[in-house]
RNA sequence: GGGGGCGUAGCUCAGUUGGUUAGAGUGACGGCCUGUCACGCCGUAGGUCGCGGGUUCGAGCCCCGUCGCUCCCGCCA
């Protein structure tokens, strides 16, 4: 007999009744009646109960283990009496009577218990991450990963795509995130960076002529970590094309994106592609946001032209650059202590405040009631009421502020009515690419032209008249949109993509519309600049976050809930005990020193 | 870098207006119990109330500082 287990702890049925057979697990409860002893055994696979009688020689060491030893245990299966079976487990039909008891691991007081499903602090819960992932909800979670990026793989090279491995040892990139360092031994003072994405490189394998690349590609970033984004470390579905356009990357990434969720997400409806195109500009008009949540069906209308009508003499909003009208469809029944509150939340944000009219019927039309109602005739009331298609027993929030602002208050608003009112769908996935990013913006603080998002992605624009772009026709540059898209789901951004810039002379340009002079682009991108000059085909791709992924088919809202060792907020590893220092001799070789820095008086 | 919340037994938490010896559940340890599957019953041990200072006759509770965790803003091309 194998000395460990013949059966695992998920497998035993009623058909291996008055077999043998021999487990290996940790205790998850033991139940001991004095003259009769339960043990649950668990495993990866699951829970067998085991049960042992005092007369049996084996009854002794048996009623020694607590919860966590890992024992292996012998004996008969046999079938449980039918008052007895337990219908929540696959095994519940019938149990191992212990004859034998090995004893592999004892297990000291627990800092987390295994069993159960309470919550428990982050410390706790990531100093004993091993004992974490022994739990069903966060071990399920782990297990569901891997069956994801197993699925995306499967997928991605059905579909001609090849894996590729780049370097996690590179040169530090000088757009973006902060990049995370490692010193070089063998070239004093000098570094490399870990990847915060594999952009050049998986360009540079288009350079190279493979055509389609994918990767489940680590990327680091030395940036602060948010509840769905950790510190330092995440993993990216990395993906590069030749010879596409944007439609062609969509339709590649929809199927792969669409059969994974559809494949993981139970009884759950996924957006059947083509996924909904949504240009940024109109995104951020009827959204408010850049990663519109689809399952809201409240769309925010403008509303400022109605608020500048001379029938309309409500002076808070007169000469507002933008007013905002979010739709609350059913929101009259709600007391007027729940305005009160939306006012003081959008307070709490930064805004003046959010007016709002309640729109109810009397004498059989519509009317407008609440603060700011009389300040706004009929007429103006019913073209409120067609902009946001609201009827009586409706109400509308407003935003007004200048553009951005308003347009962001709104949104958050919208999200807000969406949960408060329960419209917002639960237990669905609603995909949508958003597109024409503009290329720039406009720097206020700085005063100057910025990338607005990716710098290599490729202008939407006459390439003639973008080389001959005069650098004083900021509204023209302002204008330019990219080729540049977000796939988006449930409001959570799962990658943004591009086509990209494979012209030497458009990125120049390119650049120094940014306010790169040529030689300064030159110089950062040679690599790719001089790659370039070697043929370059036309590409494009997209990367959209494995974590992000997980978290949405786990419904988990924390990113750890789907990490397998993740880190803290502050970048540690409470369980290796990371970052560490290092000895002297380390730092020698590497020719460092260190320069604590002060401390606050 | 900034703002909010939290910090009490191994673990999860309660602790009223500042007032006697800081409690419960769970876990641990010991005892009883032959059908449980959150087994049940009895008992025992277990506390730097994050840390430092202050106010007070008296501080887990109030004040100041500090540390840690977490959520958010900044940041994340």
């Amino acid at each position: 007999m194998h000395p460990y287990r013949t059966k695992n702890c998920g497998e035993l049925r009623r058909s291996n009744v008055r077999e043998r057979a021999r487990l290996s697990g940790w205790v998850h409860r033991a139940r001991d009646h004095g003259g009769l002893l339960f043990i649950d055994l668990r495993d990866h696979y699951g829970l067998t109960q085991c049960v042992v009688e005092p007369d049996s020689p084996a009854f002794a060491l048996a009623s020694e283990a607590r919860s966590e030893w890992v024992l292996t245990l012998t004996g008969p299966v046999v079938a449980r009496s039918t008052d007895t079976v337990n219908p929540d487990l696959p095994t519940g039909e019938v149990e191992l009577r212990i004859e034998e008891v090995a004893i592999q691991s004892r297990a000291e007081e627990l800092p987390l218990p295994v069993f159960g499903d309470l919550d428990y602090p982050e410390e706790t819960r990531l100093r004993y991450r091993f004992l974490d992932l022994r739990r069903e909800r966060l071990h399920h979670n782990i297990v569901l990963r891997s069956q994801v990026v197993q699925s995306i793989r499967r997928r991605m090279t059905g579909a001609g795509f090849m894996e590729f491995q780049t370097p996690i040892l590179t040169a530090s990139s000088p757009e973006g995130a902060r990049d995370f360092l490692v010193p070089s031994r063998l070239h004093p003072g000098k570094f490399y960076a870990l990847p915060q994405a594999p952009q050049q490189f998986k360009q540079l394998i288009m350079v190279a002529g493979f055509d389609r690349y994918f990767q489940i590609a680590p990327c680091f970033r030395d940036e602060d970590g948010r509840a769905d984004r950790s510190p330092g470390e995440f993993y990216q579905l990395d993906v590069e094309m030749s010879f596409v356009t944007q439609d062609d990357v969509f339709a590649a990434m929809e199927p792969v994106l669409h059969g994974v969720f559809e494949e993981f997400a139970g009884n759950r409806p996924v957006s059947r592609p083509p996924f909904p195109r949504i240009p940024y500009a109109e995104s951020m008009l009827l959204y408010g946001s850049d990663k519109p949540d689809l399952r809201n069906p409240v769309m925010i209308a403008d509303a400022t032209q109605v608020f500048n009508r001379e029938d309309v003499t409500f002076k808070a909003f007169k000469g507002k650059e933008t007013v905002r009208a979010i739709p609350a469809p059913g929101a009259a029944a709600q007391p007027r202590s729940w305005f009160d509150r939306m006012n003081e939340w959008a307070r709490g944000e930064g805004a003046a405040g959010l007016g709002y009219i309640v729109f109810e019927e009397e004498n059989g039309r519509t009317v407008g009631k609440g603060p700011i109602a009389k300040f706004l005739s009929d007429d103006a009331l019913s073209r409120l009421a067609v902009l946001t298609a609201s009827k009586p027993g409706d109400a509308v929030f407003f935003a007004a502020d200048k553009i951005g602002r308003a347009a962001v208050l709104a949104g958050q608003a919208r999200l807000k009515i969406g949960s408060e009112l329960s419209l917002t769908r639960k237990d669905c996935f609603e995909f949508c690419w958003i597109v024409d990013f503009p290329m720039y913006e406009w720097n206020e603080d700085e005063k100057r032209i910025d990338f607005s998002h990716n710098p290599f992605s490729m202008p939407n624009f006459d390439r003639d008249k973008f080389l001959a772009l005069d650098l004083q026709d900021r509204d023209t540059i302002l204008g330019i949109k990219a080729f540049q898209y977000d796939i988006v789901c449930n409001g959570v951004e799962l990658s943004s993509g591009a086509i990209r810039n494979h012209r030497p002379d458009v990125m120049l340009k390119a650049f120094e519309i940014a306010g790169y002079s040529r030689d300064e682009t030159e110089q950062r991108f040679s690599g790719m600049l001089n790659a370039f000059r070697y043929g370059a085909p036309p590409h494009g791709g997209t990367a959209p976050g494995i974590d992000r992924i997980v978290m949405l088919l786990a419904d988990v809202p924390n990113i750890r809930e789907v990490t397998m060792f993740p880190m803290n907020q502050q970048a540690q590893d409470l369980m290796m005990g990371a970052p560490s220092e290092v000895n002297p001799r380390q730092l020698r070789e590497l020719h460092l020193r260190i320069v604590q820095p002060e401390k606050k008086s």
